[in-house]
DNA sequence: GTCTATATAACGATAGAC
DNA sequence: GTCTATCGTTATATAGAC
């Protein structure tokens, strides 16, 4: 039985998907009480029937969406591919959350900073980190099995790849003339391969 | 003769780059008049001297910044260089800013979404779609000469490149490990000839 | 679950003394 | 160029009626 009945479950993720939308596109400082309820249609003290705070809105969000993202990762390190498979499926996969939850990961990309220096939001910096060691793990194995070169700078290759997929949550659009796995082909290729004639 | 006298012009610029290192870290509107009046050592109201509004901080830091960076890609778009060696220059170009600028590169990248909606800060759109000409040009020109691939999506490529030099902004420091100039390097190489092993 | 009404704090900015 | 003092506004959040 869930904690809450289903109709205040709904209620509370309209709500949540209203403030999330406005976090992404104005920043969580930007975006007013006032400017989510009246997104929402009701009046700014009647949010604080369903949540506690303003802060524990986008707590909720980050919380829900990253555990959600890890869940898909797991999967992938544990599945028996090869290196340059998994690595192939990790950046897929990234580009799926920015189809399916841009406005998550718009927020991550842009407040991660800000909040992780409180207490509350400590925990992005542990799937921070455990993001690093998927990647680093990933990378390390390319090289070792030889799906990658040698000469890489694996902690710069790193955040290369982690700061190309993510960014992308800024002009991307659902519905727009490249589908996020025509996206996702074309960052592949430039990644794997460069942009230089061969 | 400058506007203004030395003494006063050198205390603006030292209340400026307090104030960009704390719009750089905190975001600008997390940081407060006080914030950057008690990291000067001074009252908030005795920086209304100086400023007009915390705005006009922000315009001054950015526009500033703005107009030296675009001189800087303009003397390399002039140069009689191939469209790879450009291309190249470009991008170290990008690296150095990060290196020489990095509140301001901070600022721009973290900022200019939410500031570019009000009109005082629309030559933001301005310098993002010249910023845009600069690297279409060089791509096709790239492209055209052979000296890249022709199967290239340009736009995509553009937002690749454009996305990853400013992005390290995020983790770069000077001082560190790697130079400005090798981060440079290491990214040429996976930009122009890709991670997986030839 | 929402509204009315309001408490409380923080913020940007101003006026005038020094 | 900075300080004292404070104004006016906006923000988050609360209490109780409906």
């Amino acid at each position: 039985m869930p904690k809450e009945t289903p109709a205040s479950a709904t209620r509370r993720d309209e709500l949540l998907e209203i403030a999330a939308e406005l976090f992404a596109e104005k920043g969580f400082k930007n975006t007013t009480v006032r400017d989510i309820a009246d997104a929402a249609g009701i009046l700014s003290g009647s949010l604080y029937h369903h949540f506690d705070s303003k802060e524990s809105m986008v707590d909720e969000i980050l919380q829900t969406f990253q555990t959600e993202l890890f869940a898909a990762y797991d999967e992938v390190i544990a599945s028996d591919a090869d290196a340059r498979t998994k690595i192939e499926r990790a950046v897929r996969l990234s580009f799926e959350a920015i189809d399916q939850h841009r406005y998550e990961v718009a927020i991550f990309q842009n407040e991660a900073d800000f909040l992780g220096g409180f207490e509350r939001f400590g925990y992005l910096a542990e799937r921070n980190a455990q993001s690093r060691e998927v990647w680093m793990t990933l990378l390390n194995e390319g090289v070792k099995t030889g799906a990658l070169r040698k000469d890489l700078n694996i902690e710069l290759t790193y955040r290369f790849i982690r700061d190309t997929v993510w960014v992308a949550v800024r002009w991307y659009r659902p519905g727009g003339e490249l589908s996020h796995t025509e996206v996702a082909d074309q960052y592949l290729t430039i990644l794997l391969d460069g942009i230089a004639h061969a």
